[in-house]
DNA sequence: GCCCAGGAGTGCA
DNA sequence: TGCACTCATGGG
C-alpha cells in the first residue's frame, strides 16, 4: 500500500533526523521508518514524496498528513526570529509525527542526559533483545516491546542494552504500565497529562513534554533541553535559568504552535543553520 | 583524559 | 522550595 504527498512539505530527511524519532535508517530510495509493529518505506520521487507501508491509515495519521503546514511554517516566520525564520523556510517539510504513546513514554526515559546516537543503539537492541521478529520488503526488522515483555525482561537487560542508571527506570515504569495501561492518560487536557506523566519514574518535565507532544498531540508543548537552552540564551537574548520558567515563557509565546515551533528552533541549531 | 549528551532522583538546608 | 550532587555510557 500506498501514500502520495506533496513533497514540498513533506521531506522525509527534515521529518526523521529532526530528533523526534529514533527508529529509522536509509534504505532504498529513502528510509526505512519503524513504529510499534509496524514499518514504512519512505523516499522523495520527483515532485511527491512516497510512503509505502503495511498499514496506510496508521501511517496517514503517524506522519500527520491531514495538516496544513503551509499555514504553520507562515506563522513561525511572523515571529521574526531570525533563525526561527531560517528554520521554518529550510525545514518547511518538517512535519510533527504522531508516534506510539508507550514507544514515546519508554524512548524518552532513555533520551535524558542522552546523546542522539547513542539513544537509538540502546533502543534498537531493546528491540532485537526483546521485539517481535517481521518482514517488511524483504528487511528483517523488530516490533517496539509490548509493556509485558518489557517489564519481564529485569533491569538486568536494560543495564546490558546500555542503559545505564536508567535501567531501574525503564523497570519500574514498565511494571507500572503493565499494570495500569495507560488508555487512561489519552483524553486529558494537555496540563492534567504532564501532571500524571511526572508522576512515572524516570519521567522529568523535559521527558513528559515530548511524550505529551510526541505521544499524545499536545502540540502546545514546548521541551527545554541543553539544545533549547542554547537558543534561547543566543537567538532571544533570555536571562532566566530556571528550566520550568524557560519553558512557560515560550508556551506563552507561542500558544499552540509551540511543538512545531521547538521543532525548528531544536533542529536548526543542531544543524547549525 | 575531558566534555557533553533531547535530565531526573535524592538528600539536605 | 531551592540547590548541589550523583547517576552509566560512549561519541567527539
Amino acid at each position: 500500500m500506498r501514500i502520495d504527498y506533496d513533497a514540498e512539505y513533506f521531506n522525509p530527511e527534515h521529518v526523521l533526523e529532526c530528533g523526534q524519532i529514533f527508529r529509522f535508517y536509509p534504505f532504498g530510495k529513502g528510509y526505512m521508518v519503524l513504529s510499534a509493529d509496524k514499518a514504512c518505506h519512505v523516499y522523495v520521487d520527483g515532485a511527491k514524496t512516497v510512503a509505502e507501508c503495511d498499514d496506510p491509515d496508521y501511517f496517514y495519521e503517524f506522519f500527520d498528513l491531514a495538516r496544513d503546514y503551509s499555514e504553520i511554517v507562515k506563522r513561525a516566520k511572523s515571529h521574526n526570529i531570525p533563525l526561527l525564520t531560517r528554520s521554518a523556510e529550510a525545514y518547511k517539510g518538517l512535519r510533527l509525527l504522531n508516534q506510539n504513546k508507550e514507544e514515546m513514554l519508554y524512548s524518552f526515559i532513555i533520551s535524558q542526559n542522552n546523546n542522539i546516537p547513542r539513544i537509538k543503539g540502546i533502543i534498537s537492541r531493546i528491540c532485537e533483545g526483546l521485539g517481535e521478529k517481521r518482514e517488511f520488503m524483504g528487511e528483517t526488522y523488530f516490533t517496539f516491546p509490548t509493556s509485558e515483555k518489557l517489564a519481564g525482561a529485569g533491569k538486568e537487560f536494560f543495564k546490558a542494552a546500555g542503559c545505564g542508571y536508567r535501567d531501574s527506570f525503564l523497570a519500574e515504569t514498565s511494571a507500572r504500565v503493565l499494570k495500569e495501561g495507560i488508555t487512561h492518560l489519552e483524553n486529558l487536557p494537555a496540563d492534567e497529562l504532564k501532571k500524571q506523566l511526572l508522576t512515572y519514574k524516570g519521567v522529568g518535565a523535559k521527558v513528559a513534554d515530548c511524550v505529551a507532544l510526541f505521544g499524545f498531540g499536545k502540540r502546545g508543548s514546548f521541551p527545554v533541553d541543553t539544545w533549547i537552552e542554547q537558543v534561547y540564551k543566543e537567538d532571544f537574548h533570555g536571562a532566566l535559568t530556571d528550566r520550568a520558567k524557560i519553558t512557560e515563557y515560550f508556551c506563552q509565546t507561542f500558544g499552540e504552535d509551540s511543538g512545531y515551533i521547538q521543532q525548528y528552533l531544536f533542529y536548526g541549531k543542531r544543524q547549525n543553520l
